[in-house]
DNA sequence: GGTATTTGACCTGG
DNA sequence: CCAGGTCAAATACC
């Protein structure tokens, strides 16, 4: 098993994140969400909630120009599962979900929350993680993907490692310049904005 | 025709 | 019971 691959991966994968956060000047809040009390599996509908996942609050500020009606994309793609308008909120919640959910048995998750405060600035929540990290269309894992004889992804495998050897400017190209960022909590009500 | 997106209904957790 | 989250069916766009 690529066990410490996975485990790699994730790391990789914070960093990336990371990067490109700071790229685009974005504020990350990691919190780490823990519930003690086991569910038992009685129900019809085993839907977990609140597990040992990882949740990641980012707060990234869009551009006003433009692209401002959608949240900045990072590595993958996203497709939309649910919208929910939140009590607070003036901006409904999205929910995303991995494109290759199905494919690659990605479980991560994400939702969208515009600030009422600030319309120019999104929460994203990111849940679990990314098992495609790269590479909206292709997917990764050098052999253990089901095409190992497409040698289209060949290349994939090969840009992958450049771009999880320090080589991520040449396959992460952020064309969209993400600027003025703030960092507002909302409900801490300790910010004086008069 | 296929895929992604949209909207409503349903379910779970607190 | 309320709010939040997910799924499913329908629609729009490619």
């Amino acid at each position: 098993m690529s066990g410490l691959d996975q485990m790699m991966m994730q790391q990789i994968e914070h960093g990336l994140m990371q990067d490109y956060s700071l790229r685009e000047g974005v504020m990350q809040g990691v919190k780490n969400i823990d519930s003690g009390p086991g569910c038992a599996f009685s129900t019809p509908r085993p839907r977990r909630r609140k597990k040992d996942e990882e949740e990641e609050t980012v707060f990234v500020a869009a551009a006003r120009i433009g692209n401002m009606n959608s949240p900045p994309d990072d590595n993958h793609t996203w497709r939309k599962y649910g919208q929910k308008e939140i009590l607070g909120s003036k901006f409904p919640r999205a929910y995303y979900r991995c494109t290759h959910e199905k494919l690659y048995k990605c479980p991560a998750k994400k939702q969208v929350q515009r600030l009422d405060e600030d319309p120019y600035t999104f929460c994203i929540t990111y849940r679990s993680l990314h098992t495609c990290h790269f590479f909206t269309t292709s997917p990764i894992s050098s052999t253990a993907a089901t095409a190992t004889t497409d040698s289209h992804y060949g290349s994939t495998v090969v840009n992958m490692a450049e771009a999880l050897f320090g080589n991520i400017d040449s396959v992460v190209p952020f064309g969209e310049p993400y600027f003025n960022y703030r960092s507002l909590f909302l409900g801490s009500g300790s910010d004086g904005d008069t």
